[in-house]
DNA sequence: AATGAATGAGGTTTCATTCAT
DNA sequence: AATGAATGAAACCTCATTCAT
């Protein structure tokens, strides 16, 4: 009943275009059912949304049956969760986490959010925000995951302040907030300018000002 | 707070053209159905989402039955556009329409959005723009709007550049839309920031923060 | 407040073909209401059946409201009722009932159901057996006709008997009826032989054989 | 009255291959849901119409839920059509398939719908008759069996012809096509002449007549 | 005589979930 | 670990009918 979580899901590699993704042996399916299931979870919750992805629906696009998902998670619910979880592994903000990230990564961070390939992470990311304001659990999850990457940027801020690299006269808490709601703003690109997503000069812009935003001379 | 539909659909009115259309008794204007069911709807897509609030749950909070809706909507889809047009009514951001626009303003303007008063319409246009992603015709409707929006808002910064207030080395279409993009960012803040909704330093630093974002010297 | 109606809709009238058809003073609108209703509901109920025509549909065909169909027709199945009994006036079985019908006339009676512009008649027949066979009023009144009807035809058969026009040791009741079974099966032609719908050569087939029939020599 | 299934559509099973296909203990057949929902589809629509039999209803009669019926067939019109085609099965003309087919059965074989027993297959079929001038896919199914009957039958007449049973001045297509339009009429025996069903006098006059409409001598 | 809002029942269909196999 | 039949609830929507105006 435990999650064992041995070989995390990295859930959207192809795109690293690594050429042999096969398991070691070749003898069993390279990715086991439940990771399957998550993947295909997330997705679909991505793009209709939890309510708008129904059960049966993810068994399909998982090969298998709707009943056969209640051996690996206990409720469309706990799937959820268990989505939501994964999600910080694919997410950017969260990633950079133990990296101690120096601050000047800050800005490439938040426009790589405006590239094409995001898409699916940018519509996840909106999905569990949702989610989150409608489920007590999974806000939980969701608010620990936030206050320590906010942590993690504030921290960066800090350091880059006393190094001089950053204006020291901005908190540099407030700073890693309004940085985490730009991200979050950048999430709607799709709907709000389809036209900018991969655009080069507009990542450069985004890319300046929030220069500019957290401090930097 | 009053509605005050200025450009009403005209959708079952112009039919009987009397110049007074007070309810029977002429005491209370009796807000109408077709009102209160908007009303109900809005409050309720805002907080379950779209998919997540019934007809059966919206005709209850309406006080009518789920079939009287059909009445006044064709379908839950109508009804959730209907909805989404009548959010810009009540959205800030929409509601400045570029007239008074003076760019001095908006950084104000944003900063309305950390304020608890304005819960449901972040929730709303969050899932307004949810729905913009999974439909056509909201994706339609929203993007008119929201082009508009930024529109008005370039325009206002091109005038403040001319007049020395704002830095005109800065792009001031790309000025609106990061300025929309973090604006977006704020209406997540319930579940981003649920402990700053309010909070009067956080209100000020976002004040200032913008203010620099989009040029201020 | 009061409906002006100047264009009504004027469904499905050409068929009649009569040329003046106006009412006598030319002043009120040609037709009743209550006529409209009952001519939009007998198309109706022979294209999609009692079941599958709405009240709404009803009355939308007659260029009213649902709810006005119910100052003319205590219900639907009453308005059924009425149609049932008009139809007997456009069928050209129960037409020739005075005419105390020449027996030669019946193979040309029956062969007219093989032509392209009784499709609605066909249908509308059809229709009001099918309600027959479910409901125990419409039943009574269609048997009222049908029996009449077999009766005139059999009362003809035995005049031309009597002539030596046909051949007496055919019984004429039970010549009378299979005529009108095979009436019956006529009605089905739109389904059963859609492309012998007004070929020249099936009717006169059809003509001779009935002659042969009924036992004409 | 078991059925033959000599084709079986063979929707569902193909997938187990295993020769034997009992239910689990051995015993009886048990016959399958589907099986069930099929027989109890096919009465209801007979007795009540197709839009006059609900699935509900369709279910209670078989014993399951209404929801049950969707694990089988993907929609009403489905079913539908599913017992549009294994009503051929039940129906004497269909079943003659031609092969034995000598013309000198006709009579009797059109004789055989004047018996009580055949109350639900004369109500089926003329249900399936009015479904067909309702849907498309239905008719073109219908059609396809009609087609085929009256081919068959016209080949029969043909071949009697040329033996000296039947008259051969008679077209054998068009007297196969008249044959079944009789048919058809007798299928609504049970409205136009409920005495006469059993009436063995009736029977003898039908059967009589219809050689004489053939042809015979 | 007619409207239009409303109801309450019922329609088809989908869904999360369970369970015997 | 998985299937597939089944359930029961609930979804959206339509309908016949009523009633105040």
């Amino acid at each position: 009943m435990i999650r064992k979580r041995r070989k995390l899901p990295a859930n959207k590699q192809s795109r690293t275009a690594g050429p042999a993704r096969r398991s070691r042996n070749g003898a069993k399916p390279a990715e086991s059912t439940r990771e399957r299931i998550l993947k295909s979870a997330a997705t679909l919750f991505a793009e209709h949304g939890f309510e708008g992805s129904s059960m049966p629906a993810i068994a399909r696009t998982s090969g298998i049956t709707a009943g056969a998902i209640y051996k690996h998670f206990r409720s469309k619910g706990e799937l959820l969760l268990e989505v939501v979880k994964r999600s910080f592994e694919s997410t950017p903000l969260f990633i950079q986490d133990s990296a101690t990230g120096a601050a000047t990564e800050l800005p490439r961070l938040a426009s790589v959010y405006t590239e094409p390939e995001l898409k699916l992470v940018r519509q996840l990311s909106i999905e569990v925000h949702s989610a989150a304001s409608r489920d007590r659990e999974v806000r939980r999850v969701l608010a620990l995951s936030d206050e320590a990457a906010m942590r993690g940027i504030g921290d960066a801020i800090s350091v880059a302040q006393r190094d001089g690299t950053l204006d020291p006269k901005i908190n540099p808490d407030f700073a890693a907030r309004l940085f985490c709601v730009l991200v979050m703003g950048l999430l709607h690109m799709d709907t709000l300018l389809p036209n900018l997503i991969g655009d080069k000069s507009w990542r450069d812009f985004v890319h300046e000002r929030i220069s500019t935003l957290i401090g930097s001379r």
